[in-house]
DNA sequence: CTCAAAGTTGACGAATATTCATTTTCTTGC
DNA sequence: GCAAGAAAATGAATATTCGTCAACTTTGAG
């Protein structure tokens, strides 16, 4: 008769060992992460240290993180986790798009940038993209769209579609809080997106210019978890 | 009245004494490491003992190489710069440049191999480069100019050529003494050029493959130290 | 020209991130 | 169960970074 699962040498399960024990040290060590991050600062907490704090050798992180930017960056998301939920939660009861919007930069930011570390990977961060993304998505996605449309992007891959629109939402709303556009002003997404995919000049201006055909938004594309 | 220069602590003469010292720790850790690692392998010389050896800092080999790759290509290129002079000096006297090209090869791939992690960066060596190019010159410049002619390289950047013309021919060298191809064969010298520039598919092979116009060689390249 | 202050550049090595050969832990096939 | 093999953990060894300091250069006033 198997305990929780405590002391049974030999009870594999459907989730064997391994699995299991490695599930544990990712999440110890992200835990271990994140509580040193918070308290020092990302750049001042040592890996070694947080190696001892989640109970593993040192070479032991990097079997789960390839570099210390990575695991800050899990921890990030791991913080993101929880903000998106409360960011929906709460913009729920909202009315108004802008206020929605407005509301979910500055929790975001708020909390993101207790570290400068932490700004600087905002925009790789996936969780933050997706929740940011529902509430700006349907504007969004209908520029991107007709990005493709225009012929820049062959978007035979909606991996990297989804990735360019978080990435560009998420660099435009950098550009708005840190002051150097105002809200209202017509951003250019289309623009800052080709640049990100590392199109520029050769068309990409006069692309850009172009006047938008009204397509219908894309509600379809995949907005849960990061693929 | 100077004296030779150990004992004048104020004459900055034309060259300063920053400018002497650098020489000097540069050379000393091109030559602590070049010792070191013909003793115990490149990957075995550790950068504290070339540092100790060469009489500096451990943080100081890192203002004059980025990284140990960097130093041990310096280093390579020390060794290259000896054995090119004995190429050409050697392959003077000989008359059939098929001679010649094989006793190059042969003599640099004898040399440069003593470890395995120098084979590896044989094709970054430019002095090397340099020493094969004036061997096989006129031949692979033909087929490079062919390359250009066919369009696919805005050869407005001689540097770039020439960089890639000593790539490509390294490479065809290593092919050919790592005996994958025999010599003789039609070596694609094009192909092999365009896919080390990042042109692969998309009608590289179809170019690689048209007949080449008999155009006349150029020897007027600059043929002389990298730029 | 001489000197001192301020500014620049490079050296230093302790501190830290990362690698890698070895050891331990687990899985698989009998 | 057990042995062979695979996967993961380990930490000592090593590469690399970074704040600090010293050497040198420049500036400007006497």
């Amino acid at each position: 008769m198997p305990e929780t699962d405590t002391a049974s040498p030999t009870a594999p399960k459907a989730e064997g060992r391994v699995a299991r024990r490695q599930r544990r040290n990712r999440a110890a060590l992200i835990a271990a992460a994140r509580a040193i991050m918070a308290e020092k600062g990302v750049d001042a907490a040592t890996m070694l240290e947080i190696a001892e704090r989640a109970d593993v050798g040192a070479g032991t992180v990097y079997n789960y993180f390839k570099s210390k930017d990575e695991l800050a960056l899990a921890v990030l998301e791991s913080l993101m986790q929880e903000l998106a939920m409360r960011i929906e939660t709460v913009t729920d009861t909202f009315e108004d798009p802008a206020q929605v919007y407005a509301f979910g930069i500055r929790t975001v930011l708020d909390t993101a940038t207790t570290d400068p570390r932490w700004q600087q990977m905002l925009p790789r961060s996936e969780v933050i993209a997706d929740a940011l993304f529902r509430c700006m998505g349907p504007f969004a996605i209908r520029d991107l769209t007709n990005a493709v449309a225009a012929g820049r992007f062959r978007a035979t891959d909606p991996a990297l579609v989804w990735r360019l629109s978080c990435h560009a939402i998420i660099g435009v709303s950098l550009a708005i809080t840190e002051g150097r556009q105002s809200a209202d002003s017509k951003v250019p997404i289309i623009a800052r997106l080709l640049a990100m995919a590392g199109i520029e000049g050769d068309g990409a201006e006069e692309l850009a210019a172009r006047p938008l055909p009204d397509l219908p938004s894309i509600q379809a594309l995949p907005v849960g978890s990061a693929p």
